[in-house]
RNA sequence: GCCGCGGUAGCCCAACCUGGUAGAGGCGCUGCGUUCAGAACGCAGAGGUUGCGGGUUCGACUCCCGCCCGCGGUACCA
C-alpha cells in the first residue's frame, strides 16, 4: 500500500485540536433562546500531590461525550471543572515544610490542569473556580450567614477526639484503640464548642424529597442514613427523687415488659443516681467507656457490659420498681440516652438480661397464648398479640402502640415522638486552612486590661455576632507558623492581630474556627452558572437559563455525606428564595472503580497505580478515554488490562487508516454502499445515539468497532460514509474525529455539527435467520423473510432432514411461530 | 447481622429490562499469510453443563423461589 501515508500519530494531532478549541473558544457555554439545556456536572476533584489517577477520567470521559453529543444535537451544554482545594493534605505540607497551603495548593491545581486538558476535555474553561478563592469563599460564608440568621447555625459542646501530641481534633476514623491512627499517639475525648448546622430540622424534606430523583441505590442509603424512627418519649418516676427519666422507644406497646431500664454512661443523671456503694464500681465503668471513641465502642463491644446503679425507676403504669443499668450500648447522643428494656421482644436487651441475670417478660405473643420465657435463645421481635398488658390484651402490635401512645399522652406520662439516626452537623474545624467561619464574639475585659492580645480577658462565646454582609470575604491571615499548639482552639488562635479588632472603641474576638472541606463543594455547582459575578452569588438569570443539574457524576463515596450536605444547603436556599428548585441534581450516576492489573485496589503501597500521563504518551488521550468506557459497564467496578488499551489503540489506528485518506481516493464522492453496509452504517446511528443518552458507552464502543471492522473490508469506503463515522465516533476520540473530519474536507470543527440521523427501516433486516427448534431444542436453522407467513416457514422446513429426524413418526401438538424469532415443533 | 450490586469462553465484557439460534466487541491462545527474522498488520480457527438446586413455559442466561460465592455500604440508633 501507499507507505507515504502518515500514520494515527496522536501526539501530534491531540496538541493541535487542544490548542484550536482553546483558541476558538470552542466550549464556551452559550444559551440560545428557544433552544433546550443541559446542564453536565462532574464531581470537581480534590487537586491532590500526587496528580491524575486514571479513575477520574473515567467519570469525566462518560460526562464529556454526554456534552459533546448533546451540543451537536443542538442542545445548550453547561459543562464546568473547578477545584475542591482547601482540605487537609495542604496543610500537612505545610506543616512539615512551612509552605504556605496556597502555593502548595495553586501548583496542584496547575498539574491537575494540565493533565485534564491533555485529555481533550470540553470543559468551558472560563467558568472555572477554586473553593478557596476569595471571590468564592465570600459567597461560602454568606451561605453561612443565612444558615445563621435562620437559627441553622449555632453552636454546642460537643465532645470530640483531641490529640494534644498531634494538636488536633481527629475523626473517629483515625482514633484507633483510643491512640491515633498516625503516630500512635493517645487521644482524649474532650468537650469543646464547635459550630453545628441543624440538618435534623431538613431530615424528613431530605428523605421525602428524593422520590422524584432519577438516581441509583445512594436514595436508599440516604433514607437509612437519616434513619426515621417513630415511637414515644415515656417519662420514668425515679424513686425517691423528683427527676423523671425520659426515655424514647419505637415500642410503646411493649411497655408492660420492661423489667429493668438502662441509661448511657454520658447521661447527665448518672452522677446524681448511683448510689454509695455502687459509686465507685460505675464511675470505674464510665470513665473505661468514655475515653473511648464511638468507633471502639461499638465495634469492639459483641459481648455486652454494664454495671448497676443501684437506683431504681418506677413504671409508669404498674408502678413496678425498675432497677436502672449503666451500659456503653446505649448511646448517650442518641434519643434521650435511656431506654427501657424489654429483654423479651429485643435482641440487644435479652443479650444483656441473660448476662446479667435479669427478667424476660414475654408480652407480645404470635398465637395470643402464654409462653415461658425461661428456655428462650432469642427475642420474639416480629408483631403479634399483645398479652399481659392490661388494657392492651388482646391488641395486634400496630393497634397496641396507637392506643399505648394516647393513653400516655392523655395521662401526662409520655409523647409520640420521631426520631432520626442523623446527628446535626458539626461544622468547625481546629485548623487553618478552610474557610473562616464569619462571626465574632464581644470581647471582656477585667478592670486594668485594656488591649486581649496581652491583657487577660474572656470572650463571649454565648453572643455570636454576624460579620455585616459588606464585609465579607473575612480572609485568612497570613501565618509563618501552621503548627498545631496544644490550644484546641487551632491556629487561627495564635493571629491576635487578626483575630481581636475594635469597633466603636470596643473589643471584639473573631471566630477562630474553620469551616470543614465540606462547605465549598456544598454550592459549586451554583457557582459555576455565573462564577465572576461580584454582585451575588450567581444572577436570577443565569439559574433559571442553567440549574438544576441535569447530570451529575462522581464516585459513590460521595453517596451519602457530600450529597446530603448539598441537598440540604440547596433546601435552606430554597426557603430563602435564593433557588427555585427544592433539589439541585436530577440525575445522579456513580462510576465505578478502576482497580489494578492485579485485580486489587490501585495504591501506591501496592504498586499497582497506572499513571494516564504514560498512557497519553503511549497511545494518546483519545485511547485512553475510548479504552475507558470500553472496559465495561460505567457503574462497574473492573480492572485495568494494558492489553486493553493496546486493542482500543488498533481499533484507531484502523479507523484512521480505513477513512484518513477517502477523500484521496479517485471517486470517492460517488462510490456506493452496498446495502448490507448502508443497514450496518443506520443500526450503527441508531445505537450509538440510544447508548450514549443511557450511558452504555461500552456497547456504544463495540458498536463503532463493528462499523469500523466493515468499512476496512469493503473495497472503497464512501465520502458520506467517512464523514458520518467521523461524527460517531466524535464524542469518545474527538481528536482523531475532528482530524478525521478536516481531512474529509471541512474546514471548521466537528463541536456544533448536527449528529447524523438514521431512518428506522433500515435499522431492521428484511430478511433473517431463525432457528428452528423440536421440542425446544435447537435442530435447524432457516433463512426467511422477517414477515414470512407461517405457511411459508412450513414450506421452508418440510425438507428439512434435520428436523425431519426428529419429527418422523410422531404428531404435531403445536407450532410455534415468533416471525424473525423462533420456530419451535412440539411433538409428541 | 442488615441493605445494595454482581457471578456468561483463560481474561474484560455483550445478550437479561421486554423469555426465542449462548456471543457483539476487545485481550489472550492456535494455525496460515507477510518478513531474512521478529514486531506490526491481514486471514482462518479453537474454546462455555451461563455459580448451584427447584419452579413457571412449547422454549429460561433472561422471569419466580431457595441456597453458595464475590464486591460495596452500614453496623448495638432502642
Amino acid at each position: 500500500m501507499s507507505t507515504e501515508r502518515p500514520k494515527y500519530d496522536p501526539s501530534s494531532i491531540e496538541p493541535k485540536w487542544q490548542a484550536r478549541w482553546e483558541q476558538e473558544k470552542t466550549f464556551e457555554a452559550r444559551r440560545h433562546p428557544g433552544r433546550p439545556k443541559a446542564y453536565i456536572l462532574d464531581m470537581f476533584p480534590y487537586p491532590s500531590g500526587s496528580g491524575l489517577h486514571v479513575g477520574h477520567p473515567e467519570g469525566y470521559t462518560a460526562t464529556d461525550i454526554v456534552a459533546r453529543y448533546q451540543r451537536m444535537r443542538g442542545v445548550d451544554v453547561l459543562h464546568p471543572m473547578g477545584w475542591d482545594s482547601f482540605g487537609l493534605p495542604a496543610e500537612q505540607h505545610a506543616i512539615e515544610t512551612g509552605t504556605h497551603p496556597a502555593q502548595t495548593t495553586a501548583k496542584n491545581i496547575a498539574t491537575f490542569k494540565r493533565q485534564l486538558k491533555s485529555l481533550g476535555f470540553s470543559y468551558d474553561w472560563s467558568r472555572e473556580l477554586a473553593t478557596t478563592d476569595e471571590a468564592y469563599v465570600r459567597w461560602t460564608q454568606w451561605i453561612f450567614l443565612k444558615l445563621f440568621q435562620r437559627g441553622l447555625a449555632y453552636q454546642a459542646e460537643l465532645p470530640v477526639n483531641w490529640c494534644p501530641a498531634l494538636g488536633t481534633v481527629l475523626a473517629n476514623e483515625e482514633v484507633i484503640d483510643g491512640k491515633s491512627e498516625r503516630g500512635g499517639h493517645p487521644v482524649v475525648r474532650l468537650p469543646l464548642r464547635q459550630w453545628t448546622l441543624r440538618i435534623t430540622a431538613y431530615a424528613d424534606r431530605l428523605a421525602q424529597e428524593l422520590q422524584g430523583l432519577d438516581w441509583p441505590e445512594t436514595k436508599e442509603k440516604q433514607v437509612h442514613w437519616i434513619g426515621r424512627s417513630e415511637g414515644a418519649e415515656v417519662d420514668f418516676a425515679l424513686e425517691g427523687r423528683g427527676e423523671k427519666l425520659r426515655i424514647f422507644t419505637t415500642r410503646p406497646d411493649t411497655l408492660f415488659g420492661a423489667t429493668y431500664m438502662v441509661i448511657a454512661p454520658e447521661h447527665p443523671l448518672l452522677e446524681s443516681l448511683v448510689t454509695p456503694e455502687h459509686r465507685q464500681k460505675v464511675l470505674a465503668y464510665r470513665d473505661s467507656v468514655v475515653s473511648k471513641s464511638d468507633m471502639d465502642r461499638t465495634a469492639l463491644t459483641k459481648t455486652k457490659t454494664g454495671e448497676f446503679t443501684g437506683a431504681y425507676a418506677l413504671h409508669p403504669i404498674s408502678g413496678a420498681r425498675l432497677p436502672i443499668w449503666v451500659a456503653d450500648f446505649v448511646l448517650g447522643s442518641y434519643g434521650t440516652g435511656a431506654i427501657m428494656s424489654v429483654p423479651a421482644h429485643d435482641e440487644r436487651d435479652f443479650e444483656f438480661a441473660r448476662a446479667f441475670g435479669l427478667p424476660v417478660v414475654e408480652v407480645v405473643s404470635p398465637d395470643g397464648q402464654l409462653h415461658d420465657t425461661a428456655s428462650w435463645t432469642e427475642a420474639v421481635t416480629a408483631d403479634g398479640v399483645a398479652v399481659r398488658s392490661g388494657f392492651l390484651d388482646g391488641q395486634r402490635t400496630p393497634d397496641a402502640k396507637a392506643t399505648m401512645i394516647s393513653h400516655l399522652e392523655q395521662k401526662g406520662l409520655g409523647t409520640r415522638r420521631v426520631q432520626y439516626r442523623l446527628r446535626d452537623w458539626v461544622f468547625s474545624r481546629q485548623r487553618y486552612w478552610g474557610e473562616p467561619i464569619p462571626v465574632y464574639f464581644p470581647v471582656e475585659l477585667p478592670a486594668g486590661s485594656t488591649d486581649p492580645r496581652k491583657h487577660p480577658h474572656t470572650v463571649r462565646y454565648d453572643q455570636p455576632i454576624a460579620v455585616a454582609e459588606s464585609e465579607l470575604p473575612v480572609r485568612l491571615p497570613e501565618l509563618e507558623d501552621f503548627k498545631p499548639s496544644d490550644d484546641p482552639a487551632g491556629p487561627l488562635s495564635r493571629a491576635l492581630d487578626w483575630r481581636f479588632f475594635q469597633k466603636d472603641g470596643k473589643w471584639f474576638a473573631r471566630e477562630t474556627n474553620t469551616m470543614p472541606q465540606w462547605a465549598g463543594s456544598c454550592w459549586y455547582y451554583l457557582r459555576f452558572i455565573d462564577p465572576h459575578n461580584t454582585q451575588a452569588a450567581f444572577s436570577k438569570e443565569a439559574y433559571d437559563a442553567w440549574m438544576p443539574v441535569d447530570l451529575y457524576v462522581g464516585g459513590s463515596e460521595h453517596a451519602v455525606l457530600h450529597l446530603l450536605y448539598a441537598r440540604f444547603w440547596h433546601k435552606v436556599l430554597f426557603d430563602c428564595g435564593v433557588v427555585s428548585h427544592p433539589e439541585p441534581f436530577g440525575k445522579l450516576v456513580h462510576q465505578g472503580m478502576i482497580l489494578g492489573e492485579n485485580n486489587e485496589k490501585m495504591s501506591k503501597s501496592r504498586g499497582n497505580v497506572v499513571n494516564p500521563d504514560e498512557v497519553v504518551q503511549r497511545h494518546g488521550a483519545d485511547s485512553l478515554r475510548v479504552y475507558e468506557m470500553f472496559m465495561g459497564p460505567l457503574e462497574a467496578v473492573k480492572p485495568w488490562q494494558t492489553q486493553g488499551v493496546t486493542g482500543v489503540r488498533r481499533f484507531l489506528d484502523r479507523a484512521w487508516n480505513t477513512l484518513a485518506f477517502v477523500r484521496e481516493e479517485p471517486g470517492a464522492a460517488e462510490a456506493p454502499l452496498d446495502e448490507e453496509s448502508l443497514r450496518l452504517l443506520h443500526k450503527t446511528v441508531k445505537k450509538v445515539g440510544e447508548d450514549i443518552e443511557a450511558l452504555r458507552l461500552n456497547t456504544a464502543v463495540s458498536a463503532l468497532m463493528i462499523l469500523t471492522n466493515r468499512l476496512a473490508d469493503i473495497p472503497r469506503v464512501p465520502l458520506e460514509t467517512a464523514r458520518t463515522f467521523a461524527l460517531l465516533l466524535s464524542p469518545f476520540a474527538p481528536h482523531l474525529a475532528e482530524e478525521l473530519w478536516e481531512r474529509l474536507g471541512a474546514t471548521k470543527s466537528l463541536a456544533y455539527e448536527p449528529w447524523p440521523s438514521y431512518d428506522p427501516a433500515l435499522t431492521v433486516d428484511d430478511v433473517v435467520e431463525m432457528g428452528v427448534q423440536v421440542n425446544g431444542k435447537m435442530r435447524s436453522k432457516v433463512k426467511l423473510r422477517r414477515d414470512a407467513t407461517e405457511a411459508d416457514v412450513r414450506a421452508a422446513i418440510a425438507n428439512d432432514p434435520n428436523v425431519l429426524a426428529h419429527t418422523q413418526g410422531k404428531t404435531e401438538k403445536k407450532f410455534v411461530y415468533v416471525p424473525g424469532r423462533i420456530i419451535n415443533l412440539v411433538v409428541g
